[in-house]
RNA sequence: GGACGGGUGGCCGAGCGGUUUAAGGCGUUGGUCUUGAAAACCAAAGUGGGGCUUCAGUCUCACCGUGGGUUCGAAUCCCACCCCUUCCGCCA
């Protein structure tokens, strides 16, 4: 015990002795006040399971001193003895504030099978699936079809709200309503349920989440109100079950969700301007899941698998990428990155980012479960993957089907999402 | 946005300054009984932190929407805020 929990258990012995002294109604004041004389008498040599015994009604030894003062004396000094413990927790509660302070801003370690290196340059690509598609002409970059088949609209989104923002028009809108579709569909083929959630949340649920307080500024806010726009549903799904003990017999959890996107992007100014690759606002359709410790790495393969899925059904061509300690990020102990290959900007552009957290944000939100003939509760382990980015999608199937006539041939697992229509005419 | 009422364990619900160790009920788990079940009866059980321990336990602090305050002592009194019911207003 603390020097204040011992303080207090005293306290809280007295209290109730003192209460009972007062209403004891066998006793009259002058016998009230010489148990009191007694009572605090014991208190002064520092034994206070006597002084308490006392004020219960047993008897002690006669003291002198004046009956009538001693219940005031007795509060006096059980006064004084709150005082005490208040002040001691004023100190602890400071101390525990700064301490949290710092431990919010230690990242989550990397788990032993993650690859060592520096920075993103060292990530492992695994080899690509799905065939690189030639082509007879120059593919073109998605922002020049986007403008010739009239479906995305770059200057008048930039109209509406500035740099990086855009509008789907037309079949550009289309795709990405029969994209979701895909997405949510393919989620819950692999069993995952479905979620429609808020798109802002309160300050409690960014740390949840280990938003915060690191990434504060790549989040969009209402300052009067404590609300800040999701970066990613991942931040709503983690505190669905904030302060739960779920049943074991529930886990693995797993749950999908589709929603904008909001990023302020304040730190790569002047990166990737041109386009959709990255925008102020995007929809994503998150993956997620809420199992325990033992399966959480098995997890996090099908995790990948579940979105590979998508990649495979749209026919791109894709690689999986398997992050090193340097570039894991904040909050995952193990990373796989999905890519997929846009031949018009000739690049490999991430669509999906897999995520093991462990702990970590169970600690935050704190989401327990309780093994099956344990008393004891402990942490879920969180996972978190794409499934996917709908802007990054987008270009690349714009890029990989364009037509030698500007056209683009829609996917076949599409097809009925759009009606049947097998390409989008151009102009 | 205005008015009223209210937030108590897994759920319902009592308590409204000190024997609260939070009544009672429902539900849950174990047991008795039973061929098995039901019923009945008996028993157990909140969450988190910390300390001892022979790992069966045991002691202790905190927790009654949240945060302050009053008091020797707060689920109970006061203030602020949040949320919910109902009614009114507004609105897709």
């Amino acid at each position: 015990m603390t020097e204040s929990e011992v303080i207090q258990a005293s306290r809280n012995k007295l209290n109730r002795a003192i209460g009972f002294l007062r209403g004891n109604k066998k006793l009259d004041d002058t016998s009230r006040g010489q148990l009191a004389l007694q009572a605090l008498h014991s208190l002064q040599t520092g034994d206070y399971e006597r002084a308490a015994k006392i004020m219960e009604g047993e008897a002690g030894d006669p003291v002198d001193g004046d009956p009538t003062t001693a219940i005031d004396q007795l509060t006096d000094t059980l006064r004084d003895m709150g005082d005490r413990v208040n002040g001691l927790n004023d100190q602890v509660r400071e101390v525990n504030t700064a301490l949290d302070e710092q431990l919010y801003w230690i990242p989550n370690l990397p788990h032993d099978s993650v690859p060592y290196g520096d920075s993103d340059e060292q990530n492992i690509a695994h080899p690509h699936q799905g065939a690189i598609r030639t082509f007879t002409f120059e593919p073109k970059p998605h922002w020049d079809l986007g403008v010739a088949l009239d479906i995305i609209d770059f200057e008048r989104g930039v109209k509406l709200a500035g740099s990086r923002a855009y509008v789907l028009k037309n079949w550009g809108a289309r795709l990405q309503r029969a994209l979701i579709n895909l997405f949510l569909d393919m989620a819950r083929d692999h069993g995952f349920e479905e979620l429609y959630v808020p798109f802002f949340v309160k300050e409690d649920m960014m740390y949840g989440a280990g938003q915060f307080p690191k990434f504060r500024d790549v989040v969009y806010t209402d300052p009067e109100a404590d609300i800040y726009m999701l970066p990613t549903a991942e931040v709503a799904i983690t505190n669905l079950y904030r302060d739960e003990i779920v049943d074991e017999a529930q886990l693995p959890i797993y749950m999908v969700a589709n929603t904008p996107c909001f990023r302020r992007e304040k730190t790569s100014a002047g990166r990737d301007v041109r386009g959709i690759k990255r925008v102020h606002q995007f929809q994503k359709v998150e993956l997620y899941k809420f199992t325990t410790p033992e399966t959480s790495y098995q997890e996090l393969e099908s995790l990948v698998e579940a979105a590979s899925d998508v990649c495979r059904a749209l026919e791109l061509p894709f690689r999986r990428l398997e992050i090193v300690t340097g570039d894991l990020g904040f909050s995952a102990t193990k990373k796989y990155d999905l890519e997929v290959w846009a031949p018009g900007c000739q690049e490999w552009l991430e669509v999906s980012s897999c995520s093991n957290t462990e702990s970590f944000q169970a600690r935050r939100a704190n989401i327990k479960y309780r093994p099956h003939g344990s008393k004891k509760s402990q942490f879920v382990h969180t996972l978190n993957g794409s499934g996917l980015a709908a802007p990054r999608v987008i270009i690349a199937i714009m890029e990989n089907y364009q037509q030698a006539d500007g056209s683009i041939e829609i996917p076949t697992a599409l097809r009925p999402y759009l009606g049947g229509a097998d390409v989008i005419p151009s102009k």
